[in-house]
DNA sequence: CCTGTTTTAGGACTATCGTCCTAAAAAGTG
DNA sequence: CACTTTTTAGGACGATAGTCCTAAAACAGG
């Protein structure tokens, strides 16, 4: 049985991906877990708290699989593969609320909130962590521009994933990126 | 002097791109115009209906501003280009708050808001025009999908932009996007 | 100058939210 | 079993939001 805590944290990650983060309230939470707002304010004493927590789950999430995929031994271009694929893994997901790194991003900048930090570290998991697979592919004068490339690729396909939600549409788009990422390594190679 | 509800749906459409459609109070718009909550009561019965206007509002400009360049004369390609370039002549707004388009879009799908349709009718003004224009430039075949395909890597690279506010990423990616059209374009006409 | 319509101001009402407090229940410890 | 700590429940409080009402001010036409 999970503690109180991490069921909280994990119904305000669901609900503030489906929802947003103000959209989403104490009792929003606690309804979904089923205890009382004062309950929760034991484990939580502010809105940005849980928030904070969301974040790092979110990052820890996404890091436990980047690393589970190069402690699996893929090569540095099969793991890039395997980042552009998120996009038909979660594509369901996608296509209904978004892409849940772009969507809280976006929210917390435009509140101007301190959590828009943490929504950044967010990005800056995969941005490094794509950056390094293109330096080990050979790629180290423009690593790091490569990886923004495909970042932004992957938002912006999220984003008209979700306003267009037609699964033809994402499935061309992760084709393109992955062809350009044969171009990348073509390139690279030879 | 502008009639009063003009002022309201102009001040609200920039609070909104800044702040965000929940988070813009009719107190908020109220106070930037110069007048009290009742006379905006007057104008606007709900929020909903200045959400309507501040869309329609949009939609008219953007349209006006991608009818001007098919009527000055330029190329389809031309055209394109100049879609393109809007993340450049609007940069400093986006890389502070976003795409105007997408981030709408995103708040109100979340918040599963009427408005949502509208903010997804903004989206068809550039795909609708888009298409045309890859029409017009012989590639009947997948203009639609091209038009995706661009209007993605704009959402994608705006929202990159506002997490990391670098103006050398805003043009390299604008480089690579005109690149690409300069691709399309050989293909078709060779 | 009078009259009827449009526009504006300011406050009242209700609902919801984040926050906080207090006390009971549960769990752990000797 | 007695005692302490942790956890839970439920309600109170102040602030803010959207909505709505009423009356005064500004304006129009005869």
């Amino acid at each position: 049985m999970p503690a109180t805590r991490d069921r909280i944290v994990s119904a305000a990650d669901q609900l503030f991906y489906e929802r947003g983060f103000e959209a989403t309230s104490f009792a929003d939470v606690a309804a979904v877990v089923g205890i009382s707002r004062g309950n929760f304010y034991y484990h939580f004493k502010t809105k940005d708290q849980i928030l904070d927590a969301v974040i790092e789950k979110r990052i820890a999430d996404r890091d436990a699989m980047l690393d589970g995929w190069v402690q699996a031994g893929q090569s540095p271009r099969a793991c890039i593969a395997s980042f552009i694929r998120i996009l038909l893994m979660n594509n369901k997901k996608i296509r209904a609320y978004g892409s849940p790194v772009g969507t809280l991003f976006s929210e917390l900048a435009k509140l101007n909130h301190p959590g828009g930090d943490g929504a950044r570290a967010l990005f800056d998991l995969f941005r490094v962590w794509l950056r390094r697979r293109f330096e080990d592919m050979g790629r180290t004068e423009d690593a790091d521009a490569l990886a923004m490339h495909i970042l932004a690729r992957s938002q912006g396909v999220a984003t008209l994933a979700n306003a267009y939600p037609d699964e033809q549409f994402l499935e061309t788009e992760v084709e393109q990126m992955l062809a350009w990422l044969d171009a990348i390594a073509a390139q690279t190679q030879s």
